[in-house]
DNA sequence: GTCTATATCATGATAGAC
DNA sequence: GTCTATCATGATATAGAC
């Protein structure tokens, strides 16, 4: 085989093994067997098997931000200004990345559905390297759903930003996690459809009304607050 | 120490470090060293690291999906054959799941951060026993909710009841992944404010219009057909 | 039932010839 | 850059004394 796309290679064989048995049980022999190079490969092109899990999410994650950070860039230089939709704002986020989980080919919708389950992860180094690469994009839409929703409470928005992250990982982690839920077959949703379905439901969740939370300032107080719309 | 409480101290100590490490990455070791157990312990008192886990999730889920059950059947007979209204059947389901989160007296709260997690779990072990274990419950509010909800078709409710599982594990998962999003403290909310913005959020992504939904039948026609209100 | 000691094996990593 | 061979480690599991 060609020497050139060794590396290449083994970050391919890695996502689809990751994907299928997980970080932790997956080991380089599965991984060099599948891709078809030498069991020292893996150490002489990423020194670890550490390594080898940034490399790979690295490559994927630093292209999907660029892609979200764009799409929002199109969006506020159309507005002109002009305040963003909360749902624009959602499909620049989550468009994208379930765009990336349709696509068969190129292998994304291995790796969407490894990154979803990765979230999570407890493994401290998996968490802190996600935290930088994903740093700025979450500034930039934290910061134009706080503008979009000038009346919903800060808190409120990141918590339900992370409940959206939730659907989404699970909507991706799709039909394996779906067959517990149905028991029967569901439609191989195809990604428009899911995009479709997912996107409905995380509109209906972020504009929800708001929640009676009886914090300590305000548990004193007689009766619950009345729900106020989120937007 | 007693030895009739060997099995529960294994158990807890499991609980605990799976939690923190995950399932493939903590060892018996580990496992026997926090329980202050001898190593052998394990394998005579559970026979094997696998036959571990699934006792260990069959004696938190059997007991959680009864009071699931539970609590639909107070609805129901409540309810003297009126329909239920669908906050009140995700209040079964998630509530009893977010009430167990926020025990951290007898370590419910670290189990279920566990469970959130296993449910995409890609071992195959995991996931067999996994959907044993929920299939009453999931069978009575399935039931439930297609009844609740006579107008959204059946394939949408089961997407949404799987997007609330997505959304309901981040919740619970909690502060850790949270910091990824927020980048900045969050308020550790208490179990009763976690629960209020869980329950806002689920019930309107649950209730929000439907989606054009792009299917092979319809995808012919011209124009997207209309969005319908999902309740 | 519990312990010590150990068997057996698979892992990640490396040394060094080519 | 790639290979073979091997190391050190730590894994699960078990045998057998107490």
């Amino acid at each position: 085989m060609a020497e050139v796309d060794t590396r290449l290679r083994i970050l391919d064989a890695a996502e689809s093994l990751f994907t299928e048995f997980g970080l932790e049980a997956t080991t380089l022999r599965q991984i060099t067997g599948k891709a078809q190079v030498n069991l020292a490969a893996v150490n002489y092109h990423f020194g670890s098997k550490e390594a080898l899990i940034q490399e790979l999410f690295r490559r994927r994650l630093t292209w999907l931000n660029e892609q979200r950070i764009k799409a929002l860039d199109q969006l506020e230089a159309d507005a002109r200004g002009a305040p963003l939709k909360p749902s624009q704002i959602l499909d620049a986020f989550f468009g994208v990345a379930v765009k990336m989980a349709g696509d068969r080919v190129n292998g994304g919708r291995n790796f969407m559905r490894l990154l979803g389950r990765t979230y999570t992860e407890p493994s401290e180094f998996v968490r802190s390297f996600l935290a930088a690469e994903y740093s700025e994009a979450i500034a930039r839409f934290k910061k134009a759903l706080f503008t979009a929703l000038p009346n919903v409470p800060r808190q409120e928005i990141l918590w339900r930003f992370h409940f959206m992250l939730g659907a989404m990982s699970y909507a991706i982690s799709g039909a394996d996690a779906l067959q517990i839920v149905a028991e029967v077959p569901v439609d191989d949703a195809d990604s428009d459809d899911l995009y479709a379905r997912l996107m409905s439901f995380l509109i209906g969740g972020l504009r929800a009304p708001l929640p009676a939370i009886m914090t300590k300032s305000s548990r004193n107080a007689a009766g619950k607050p009345r729900a106020r719309r989120a937007a």
